[in-house]
RNA sequence: CGGAGUGUGGCUCAGUCUGGUAGAGCACCGCGUUCGGGACGCGGGGGUCGCAGGUUCGAAUCCUGCCACUCCGACCA
């Protein structure tokens, strides 16, 4: 992509509304415009990401066995009465009423529509295990939205659903989903722990926070540190295996947030030199539920023994557009953002420090086709900003890599090769530095 | 939902107390000088001062009502 085409509208100026750095870096590196409280348009910048991210996602859940179809945003008032959570949800819920005064809501959440899709083709064991999940703009209309996407009003999150016979199926389900979980965040750069998160009126071990650490997280934690050595489970791993011992891997070190924290037990488990305090930010959870829905929405499956009985589900959710944030709030520093490889917009910046000049304009020409053959996503810099402007935009906007190539040095033979994330710069020949990129 | 604030050009803000017919910096447009870490000069465009009433000869400024947004707390992916 060229600059000088692109849709890049960069603030030198905070607005005064961002408190966090990730909601100031989105608006001033131009990848989010505020609509209304609590609601984004997604610029392209941010759109990019936004994709990447969701990708990421959508492979790892592939990979896990589960599902992709696509619920609407809009869903009738009747079936939230069938499961009771129509008049529970409260003010939270966006109710909407259309012409014919039928009461529709915009969805917070998709348990009971899924339950109404699985009951309406699936009645045997045969049938079982499912897993499906969609990618889809959900709407909570909160009291006090903040943060810029870490806590919108709308937000897109995946939201998977697995459907089993029986509670032993629905823990193999929940473990798929929980390796699932850890490949995903680790391919997104990001160190995200699951720790252990109030399960409601089901009770039982089976529900996991995965908490995103970074330096503003919006809540304490308290964890044994040995836990960010634990090796994230390989491309390979096989889902239809025994996973119980990933499973116990992550689950035996002590690792809670603040509103389950047990200090007593933190200080028997944890020796003194293992202790870590730290803050994070929660990214997804898994969840089994049992028939919480599917009972009282008579989602029944008939067994082996020829028994009808309510299917065993359980619930996994990603925030798809709250990583966007919680990525940026792990990975930064003063001038920008600094992104994790995997979910950069683009993955190298190409600075033309001297656009017109023909030997400058035929280097970053060359360097722009060999990096997007090799598949690198470069952003071309070629406007007739000064340096010092692009400089301080490649850094806000935090590609991987920036290849600046200026007069001064292809007169030498050699252009400068910088990563964003150490802002360590080598000067080199074009060649070896694009060596250097898609190597 | 309690408490506290703020709405003035695209952004950051001054002007409001003490009413007199709208400003600065940045951004934008033109010309020129510049050009390897957010340059400078000259000229220029752009604002129903959140909305609606009211007081007044006159309202960004005072009064009333409404709306939007932000912050602290409670709540939540």
């Amino acid at each position: 992509m060229r600059l000088s085409r692109y849709f890049l509208p960069v603030l030198k100026q905070t607005p005064s509304e961002a408190q966090i750095p990730s909601h100031r870096l989105m608006l001033r590196a131009g990848m989010l415009r505020q609509e209304a409280a609590g609601i984004y348009a997604w610029l392209p910048l941010g759109h990019r990401v936004l994709k990447k991210i969701e990708q990421i996602v959508r492979e790892e859940m592939d990979r896990a066995g589960a599902i992709e179809l696509l619920m609407p945003t809009l869903q009738l008032a009747d079936l939230w009465r069938e499961s009771g959570r129509y008049d529970d949800y409260g003010k939270e819920m966006l109710r909407i009423t259309d012409r014919h005064e039928r009461e529709l809501l915009f969805g917070p959440t998709n348990e009971e529509m899924i339950t109404e899709i699985f009951r309406a083709y699936v009645h045997s064991y045969k049938d079982l295990p499912k897993n499906l999940y969609h990618i889809q703009w959900k709407f909570r209309d909160e009291q006090r939205p903040r943060f810029g996407v870490m806590r919108g009003r709308e937000f897109l999150m995946k939201d998977a659903y697995s459907f089993d016979l029986d509670e032993a199926g629905g823990r193999r389900s929940y473990n798929q989903m929980f390796v699932a979980y850890l490949r995903t965040f680790a391919r997104m750069g990001l160190t995200a722990i699951p720790m252990k998160a109030e399960t409601g009126p089901i009770g039982g071990d089976l529900s996991h926070e995965f908490i995103v650490l970074a330096e503003t997280g919006e809540s304490a934690v308290f964890c044994d540190k040995r836990v960010l050595d634990l090796p994230i489970p390989g491309a390979g791993v096989d889902y239809d295996g025994d996973l119980t011992p990933i499973i116990k891997q992550w689950t035996t070190l002590y690792a809670a947030t603040e509103d389950v924290h047990d200090a007593a037990r933190y200080e028997s488990e944890v020796s003194e030199d293992n202790r870590m305090t730290a803050r994070g930010i929660e990214v997804g959870q898994v969840f089994f539920f049992g028939d919480k829905y599917s009972k009282p929405m008579k989602a029944n499956v008939t067994g082996p023994d020829g028994v009808d009985r309510p299917v065993q589900m359980g619930s996994y959710g990603v925030g798809v557009s709250r990583l966007a944030g919680a990525i940026i709030e792990a990975c930064h520093d003063d001038d920008g953002i600094i992104w994790p490889e995997a979910v950069a917009p683009f993955g190298v910046g190409i600075v033309n420090l001297r656009p017109g000049d023909a030997e400058v304009d035929a280097a970053c020409a060359k360097a722009y086709d060999v990096l997007t053959a090799a598949g690198k996503e470069p952003l071309l810099d070629d406007t007739d900003e000064r340096p010092g402007g692009k400089f301080a935009t490649m850094d806000l906007i935090g590609l991987p890599w920036q290849l600046i190539i200026g007069p001064r040095g292809l007169k030498d033979g050699v252009v400068e090769l910088k990563r964003r994330a150490t802002g360590e710069r080598r000067t080199l020949s074009l060649d070896d530095a694009l060596t250097t990129i898609a190597g």
